[in-house]
DNA sequence: AAGTAACCGAGACGGTACGTCCGGTCTTTGC
DNA sequence: GCAAAGACCGGACGTACCGTCTCGGTTACTT
């Protein structure tokens, strides 16, 4: 009555490979900076060979992506107190935090960067990085428009977009300090309408 | 009579070289991306020598941050009818027309990610692309807060940093369609506070 | 019976690349001059990048030196017919036509002259183009003072020094014609003694 | 009648910048050797411009070949104790001491060598600083002939090119050292037939 | 247990661009 | 009208990585 075990097909893929070589990549960056991240670079310090990397991944940016996700694999809980404005506050001090991290906020810079030339690096870390990462998030806006405390119609994850914007902005063009104040300002700016226009006559109105 | 005899010394730098670098970078730009853009395609298109370029530009970046200059210098005229919200809309109207242009926009993405690995170009692209361009912009919002029509607390130039972040959020990340849509749905929630809670209990009770 | 089983680990080096771009060396010394020798024209001709190049070679000269000397790899036999200055005639002339050949004389002459700037090249040429070529010669001359056919006291070397700089002031200073009758003046000279002073007074006295 | 107060029509050359070019030629090439020496450096050093060198030289060869023969213009008198053997052993001497001089030796070393790929360098280089400087050496030996000194039937300069011949053997090739022995040897091989085959049944025979 | 095929390290290879240097020409400005 | 200053085009330098390609050696699956 035949065989076959159990194992699929299995790649013979070495797992130590795969490790030193995404360890190869975040200390280089770390160190050096994503600048003198190179291929060569990663396989020399990972003790692997060059078609090694190009064999598993696209790009070095690829490479530096698996990375990053690895080292934030651990969950992000997002909280809900009812509050929806009082939790955005403590979820987007968490990220400030996180992004303001040398040894993060410059490596998701970079695939920003390398993302505007390299169109597939731009899919894969839309799809993992940005729409992934989000989801529970843009769902914790949902449930707080289907209680009534947010705008039903509003898209949330444009919503998110807004914040990640001003977030990576000051990531990116270092505008000023990535810092908890600035954090604050953003959630009172897009929950608080705190930017709002005072004069009463016409408040909201466009919005009918 | 008296006139000035002696003209500065004037440097001696050839304008025709100059205009054929800044019109090779552009040009190399559109037809064949920022990726393919060198400092060596830059000097045989323009008919120049690459000593020429690193003379006058510390890198290609610096060369096609000049090019953009050049074709956005017309003055752009910020709208006061008294509405900051219509006026804002108009504005980001047209910024964002401006960078769905593929003719633009994806320069500007290119930039901000060559500024990621060239501290020297962030500097400047940051002094004369962002703040330089965008002080007009926040002059109006200020003219605005002196007419109680925006919050006197609130920095105009960290309002602008939230709308702007939102526009290259959908530049850089390709997260969505840069359209007058979404140009609208920022200054809804920017300026009109569509975004904020709707839960009376709490509404801005943080601010004060 | 136990044969070697494993070769040495042999050099990854193909030789086709070798072959190629000394070929590309020779005909572009041929048909431009050595001043249009280029690490860049060779690589390019070829077919092969410049690293490959310079992985393996130190310097243009030295590829044209290893080219030479493939040309030359026939072994020079030297004829040994019991008179020394018979030979010697012979293998004068020999040297002095093969000078003559514009497609070798003028790149002997473009390594001695890019020596002088290339003390690696110096000493390569010195060991494998000198005294390498030149060793037969020498034990040549060894025999015939074995013989008593020449001063003992003498070293060979020496010599040919004198036989070879005769040579190469004609190759490198074109002071006249490099040919048969030169090469004939320069062994009488050297090896009959032929400007030997006649005054018999004092002839040799100061040898002892 | 008319004007012309004296001057002919007389170059408007600058005498103070020939001199400081010169001079810049002669230090910069003891100080970094030929490799170095560039018309660039030239200018810089003399506080010249490039322009001024092209103006009145072909090649920074050139300037270096007259910042030489200004350095050696005092005229080298040649001995003539009657002793034609001795005085050319005074004369090798003299010439080997002053090659061996590591700031003369080498110039005309790389003089040598530009001038393999500088024809006109070349030609110029031969007739000012060969013929010119060795005929009264010719005329020395002519006169050793008239009195039976030496075979008539030889040509003086052929004879010094054999004897220079070796002497820039050692200087272009390092194939020894240039010292007072080795002059030695050469006049012994080249004027007393010290090189000449010991065989008496043959000895000369060739000659005639 | 042997055969075999994917995987691995190593690193040579053809390329492209880098940023620098120098050659030789041309232009501007001052004496 | 020559000279200093120096910008300019051109071309080669030697280096760094790219992405592809063998080469042997080593697993780990197949038969």
């Amino acid at each position: 009555m035949a065989t076959a075990k159990t194992a699929p097909p299995a790649s013979r893929r070495r797992e130590s490979s795969r490790l030193a070589i995404l360890d190869a990549a975040l200390a280089l960056c770390r160190e050096e900076g994503y600048t003198k991240l190179s291929v060569e670079a990663i396989a020399a310090r990972a003790g692997a060979s060059k078609q090694t990397i190009y064999r598993w991944w696209p790009s070095k940016g690829a490479v530096l992506l698996e990375a990053l996700e690895r080292e934030v694999a651990e969950s992000v809980t997002i909280p809900d107190t009812g509050d929806v404005v009082a939790d955005m506050r403590i979820v987007v001090g968490n990220l400030i935090r996180r992004h303001a991290d040398p040894n993060f906020g410059p490596h998701v810079a970079a695939l920003i960067a390398e993302s505007q030339q390299d169109p597939a690096l731009a899919r894969d870390a839309l799809e993992r990085f940005v729409k992934g990462r989000r989801a529970p998030l843009a769902e914790r806006l949902r449930r707080a428009q289907q209680l009534g405390q947010l705008p039903a119609s509003l898209d949330p994850e444009a919503i998110l977009e807004v914040v990640f914007g001003a977030l990576y902005h000051r990531l990116l063009l270092r505008s000023g300090p990535l810092d908890a104040a600035y954090g604050s300002f953003v959630v009172d700016v897009v929950f608080t309408g705190a930017a709002a226009r005072l004069d009463p006559a016409t408040d909201g109105s466009h919005l009918r």
